[in-house]
DNA sequence: CTGATCAGCTAACACTTGTACGCTGAATTC
DNA sequence: GAATTCAGCGTACAAGTGTTAGCTGATCAG
C-alpha cells in the first residue's frame, strides 16, 4: 500500500523540527554572536520547542554545530560542481568558480562565517571538520590541475593549496562589504589566482628545460 | 629627588594587575574556548582580583580584547622588522620573514588564534581592528615590492595582498601540529610565496613587451 | 484493538553570569 | 599633618545557563 511505504508522519514531524533547530541556529549566527556563545535555550526557543526537547535531536550544541559545518561544505561543493559543468559551454573556469563562490558567501554569510571561524576556534573536533571541508576543495582542484592542465603532482598540490587559501581568505573580506565592493574583491581574487597559475606555469617551464 | 621622579607606587601596582588581567585572558584563550565565551569573572579570578575590580582597568571584556589584538599585531610587526634588518647581512627575505612569522605563531599560539578568529567573528569593531593589523603588514610589503623590486603600484598591491592571505592562512594550519610538521608548512609556504612572486614577475614582463 | 514507542512538555535543580552599591585603607597631593 | 584620590573588596541581585526526572498523548507495530 502507498501508506505503508510513506515515511511515517512521526519521523516526518521529527525531521521538520530538526530543520527548525538548524535554521534557528543559523539565524542566531547571523547576528553578532559567534557560535561558541550560542545558547541551547535560545535556539530551542526560536525553533519553538522546549529547551529539554533539544536533546531528542542532538546530544549537545557541538553536535548541532558539526552538522552545520558539514551542510555548508556540502552545498558549496555541489554549487561549484554545477558551475564547472556550465563551463563546458565555454568560459574561464577560474572566473566562473570564483564568482560562484562569492555569490555563495553573499547568500549564506552566516554559515560561511561559522566555517571560517571554527577553523581557528573551539574544539579540535570542529577544526578537523572544517579542515576536512577545505581538503575536499583542494582535492577537486588538484584533480583538475593534474588531469586537465597536465601539472605534476607536487606542483598541482602546492598550487591548489595556495589558491584555496587565497579564495577562502577573500571570502572573509566580504563580510562588512556592499555589493559593488564584493564584485571588486571577486575581480581582485581572480587576478590573484591567475598570478599563482602563471607562477606555476613559469616554474613548470623552468623545470622542463 | 629621585623618589619624586619615580612613577609612583600606586600607578606601578595598577599597571601590574593590568598585565595580570591581560595574561589571565591569554591563558584562558589558549584553552579550548574562544574569546567570545570568555567570562569576566574567570579572568578576574585568575588575575587574583575581585570581579568588580576588573572595571578599574577596562570598561568591559571587549575593551580587553581589543587591547590584546593591538598588542599582538604590534609585537609581530616589530619581530618582522628586526628580521628584515638581519637580512642585510645576506639571506632570502622571503625565507627569513616566513620563518620568523612561523616561530611567532608557535610561541604565541593563543593570541595569534585570537587574531585570526576575531577577524571573522564578534563585533564589527573587532573585525576592523584585525583588518587594520593585516593592512599594516600589507603596506610594509607593498613598500618593499615597489621600492626594492621596482613593481608598479597595482601589481605590488595585488601581489602583497595575496601573500598576506597565504601566510596568515598557513599560520592557522599550525595549530594542531607538532614541530616537524610546522617546519614542513613553513617550507611549503615559502614555495607558495615564490610561486606568487614568479607569477608577478612573468606578468610584469608581459606588460612591458 | 492493544501495548509499546517516543517527541515534546513542565517543573525544578544547582550554577554562572554581568553589574550596582558602598566601604576601606594605602598612596598621593597640598 | 590634613584632605583627597582611587584600586580593590564584599555583598547582593536579577537573569540566564545546561541538564535531570518524570508525565502526556499521538503514532506506531503486531
Amino acid at each position: 500500500m502507498a501508506k505503508s511505504q510513506s515515511i511515517g508522519v512521526r519521523a516526518q514531524q521529527k525531521e521538520k523540527t530538526r530543520r527548525a533547530l538548524i535554521n534557528a541556529a543559523m539565524n542566531q549566527l547571523s547576528a553578532e554572536t559567534g557560535f561558541s556563545s550560542l545558547s541551547l535555550r535560545e535556539v530551542a526557543r526560536e525553533a519553538g520547542i522546549a529547551p529539554t526537547s533539544f536533546y531528542r535531536h542532538f546530544r549537545n550544541m557541538d553536535e548541532l554545530g558539526l552538522t552545520l559545518v558539514d551542510e555548508c561544505g556540502l552545498t558549496l561543493r555541489q554549487l561549484l560542481r554545477q558551475a564547472r559543468q556550465r563551463i563546458d559551454k565555454g568560459g574561464s573556469i577560474i572566473r566562473v568558480s570564483i564568482e560562484t563562490f562569492m555569490q555563495f558567501v553573499a547568500d549564506n554569510t552566516a554559515i560561511f562565517r561559522l566555517l571560517l571561524q571554527e577553523r581557528t576556534g573551539r574544539s579540535r573536533e570542529f577544526r578537523k571538520a572544517v579542515e576536512r571541508e577545505l581538503e575536499h576543495f583542494k582535492a577537486e582542484l588538484i584533480e583538475y590541475l593534474r588531469d586537465e592542465q597536465g601539472f605534476n603532482a607536487a606542483l598541482a598540490d602546492l598550487q591548489s593549496d595556495a589558491i584555496v587559501k587565497i579564495v577562502f581568505s577573500a571570502g572573509a573580506d566580504c563580510f562588512d562589504v556592499d555589493n559593488t565592493q564584493r564584485l571588486r574583491i571577486a575581480e581582485q581574487t581572480i587576478q590573484q589566482v591567475r598570478l599563482v597559475a602563471r607562477g606555476a606555469e613559469a616554474t613548470r617551464r623552468a623545470r622542463v628545460e
